[in-house]
DNA sequence: CACTTGACCTGTCCGC
DNA sequence: TGCGGACAGGTCAAGT
């Protein structure tokens, strides 16, 4: 379920964590989890210096001083958590917050560290810094998955040349985004949206947030959209993603950023995900829930034409 | 060619 | 209580 703001999330808190540290160790518990064995990891990639943390739409890329870039998708249910070498964060064990938060967040727990003892059995793939720092690779569903490519080449990979332009970049317009539409296509605006190659970065939250903002119907065909239309839903994924990245992205339930904290997009400011029988939060009807695209998909039937 | 559906996984929730 | 089945969603292969 990680999509583009909570990639971005992640890559925030791991570019703040991981530039700089070197890989002293790195251990592949899960073959799925990775294009290569632990042992062709570890031979391309101990010795080497995290120099920077980017991201392309959902793909997050963690660049080495080595010229080798490690393209890491999350897909579902993947989790990028760093442990620093001394925080023991034993919350189950203690019962009790680290008093680093208590003065981080003045008193209060507005947010709560969802770390448990990792590693943990869904832990497939550890990081193990020359400082005994950790970050794992947690991902339950097996869908995720590391792959070492070089950094000169990362633009030729097959899954990153097949990724449309990145929505919030200040260069990407209304125009821009028209364009990338299927002309006259049948298929709905949500399965377009969905589509990576259109804008990369929108998962089914955000399809159907944005498609609310906009006031779209999710099951319109892309050719009965009108240019008005098109320009607000291009205005609807720029701002609720923006929103987002600002909440710490969305939790739907396994969602944690890198120090394992809890998204609050969905709690503070989605308008229909998720909200099937509760009221628009708009004109009080009931939200609607229904299968568009495959996805499961969200509306409010008075509020989207 | 355009588009939809199923497979990949595992955990959770629902009904019987 | 336990069991079976539906469901969740990102991407790609296979199907219509």
């Amino acid at each position: 379920m990680p999509e583009l703001p909570e990639v971005e999330t992640i890559r925030r808190g791991l570019e703040r964590v991981l530039v700089g540290r070197v890989v002293q160790h790195v251990e592949v518990s899960e073959k799925r989890s990775c294009t290569v064995s632990s042992q062709e990891l570890a031979a391309a990639i101990v010795g080497a210096q995290v120099e920077t943390v980017s991201r392309h739409g959902k793909l997050l890329i963690i660049g080495l001083d080595n010229a080798l870039s490690l393209l890491t998708h999350l897909r579902m249910t993947g989790q990028l958590i760093f442990k620093a070498a001394d925080v023991d964060t034993g919350l189950e064990a203690s019962g009790a917050f680290p008093d680093k938060w208590e003065s981080d967040f003045g008193g209060g727990y507005p947010n709560q560290s969802f770390i448990g003892n990792l590693p943990d059995k869904t832990t497939r793939i550890i990081f193990t810094f020359s400082d005994g720092s950790h970050l794992y690779f947690n991902d339950q569903r097996k869908f995720g998955y590391v792959k070492p490519v070089p950094t000169g080449e990362v633009q030729l990979d097959d899954f990153v040349a097949s990724l449309g332009p990145e929505p919030l970049d200040p260069c990407f317009s209304a125009e821009d985004f028209a364009a990338r539409l299927p002309k006259g296509s049948k298929r709905s605006v949500k399965s377009v949206l969905l589509d990576q190659s259109t804008v990369t970065g929108i998962g089914n939250i955000y399809a159907d947030e944005s498609l609310f903002l906009a006031r779209i119907l999710p099951s319109r065909t892309v050719a009965s959209l009108t240019r008005s239309e098109i320009t607000a839903l291009y205005a609807a994924i720029r701002s609720c993603m923006e929103q987002s990245i600002a909440d710490g992205g969305s939790t739907m339930k396994d969602y944690v950023d890198s120090e394992g904290l809890r998204g609050e997009y969905l709690d503070l400011h989605a308008t229909v995900f998720n909200r099937a029988g509760l009221p628009c939060r708009v004109c009080g009807a009931p939200i609607r829930k229904t299968k568009v695209a495959g996805r499961g998909t969200h509306y409010c039937e008075n509020c989207q034409k």
